[in-house]
DNA sequence: GTCTATACACGGATAGAC
DNA sequence: GTCTATCCGTGTATAGAC
């Protein structure tokens, strides 16, 4: 039993590795360019060793897709759910895109690759995928909603539109963003000031 | 004379037609998966066609790169230049942000191949093309910086994190516009009013 | 669970006719 | 300038030893 388990939790480990190898050799070279030997090989293991875990190269970017969207929305939920009780609409709101941003800059391969091979990937995964991508959409969905129902935004604008505006923004924090340059706090912090209160004075 | 003005014409569409269809192929399916023989079907030849007008998928992709950037600041740049001579730098910015959007929206195949592929090319077309990029870059820099130096803008905040940010906004529109749900002008709008006045109240 | 060896398909690129 | 035919490298996936 204990020589089972052990066994078991390497797996898992080696499972990960596998994962987090695949997120940033696809967000890398795309879906058709990534080659199983690489991502084997920032594994630390041989080609046909992804195999063990994984079906084929469609199930190992179909995993790598859903856990990126999987560990953002439990990010950014929990964040929000972090919030003292009186918190208003909008400021729960503003700990969603901060809370966004950090898991984007905290696990950007993830999202990186998402961005990047979501329109890549063959068209089943895709369809599977997009269940996941929505039900993420639908927390900033609610978000958007109560805040204009508390009559804490501005009452025009299309909130659709204003949701992808704002992802936009954020996700692709992703592809510019250097540790030396600054941090990911201040790139919140920007973030959420633009977003919510403008640029202009 | 004649005749060869002609060919060359002819010749200069076919090259246009490739360019087109090797920007949308690119797009959809990512810098290797991209079959040379989707491209040539594409554009209505058949693959060793397309040897006659580039010498490589290398060369291929370094072009639709750089004239997906080209197209951009020239769409850009004429939209800030046909402002009436008093605009303030805050309408100049305003009208960047408008442009980009139409642009985006407009000639999206192009914007989406270099926003998903860009990342993929092969190191020394990624390199060269990266002083493409940069002269855009700097196209809105000057735009924030005389903003910023009229007083239009809050005072705190990195400009070249928000340049970053509202690039990030407006390039991703490409990704999920839809024609019939909502038009370019619309979004454009949201974009210039969330970006400069925020959305909250 | 991980290795070596290998089958098999696919796609970029070239040759050469017309 | 565009076609047909073809070469050849490369990459996914499997077989089977250990």
């Amino acid at each position: 039993m204990v020589r089972s388990e052990a066994r078991t939790r390497k797996s898992e480990e080696t499972r990960e590795r596998l994962l987090d190898a695949a997120a940033k050799v696809f967000r890398d070279r795309g879906y058709a360019g990534a080659r199983l030997a690489d991502i084997a090989e920032a594994a630390g293991m041989h080609p046909p060793g992804v195999y063990y875990y994984f079906g084929s190269k469609e199930d190992l970017v179909e995993e790598v897709l859903r856990v990126g969207v999987a560990r953002a929305r439990a990010f950014v939920q929990e964040r929000v759910a972090a919030l003292p009780e009186g918190a208003s609409a909008l400021d729960r709101l503003r700990a969603a895109i901060e809370g966004h941003v950090m898991m984007v800059l905290e696990i950007g391969d993830y999202t990186s690759a998402n961005i990047r091979i979501f329109g890549q990937v063959p068209d089943d995964v895709r369809a599977r995928h997009l269940a996941d991508q929505r039900a993420y959409g639908n927390v900033w969905r609610a978000l958007l909603e109560d805040a204009r129902a508390a009559g804490e935004l501005r009452p025009d604008g299309d909130l659709s539109v204003i949701r992808m505006l704002l992802l936009g923004a954020l996700n692709w924090t992703a592809e510019w963003f250097r540790p030396g340059r600054q941090t990911a706090s201040e790139v919140a912090r920007e973030a959420t000031a633009m977003i919510c209160d403008g640029i202009g004075r």
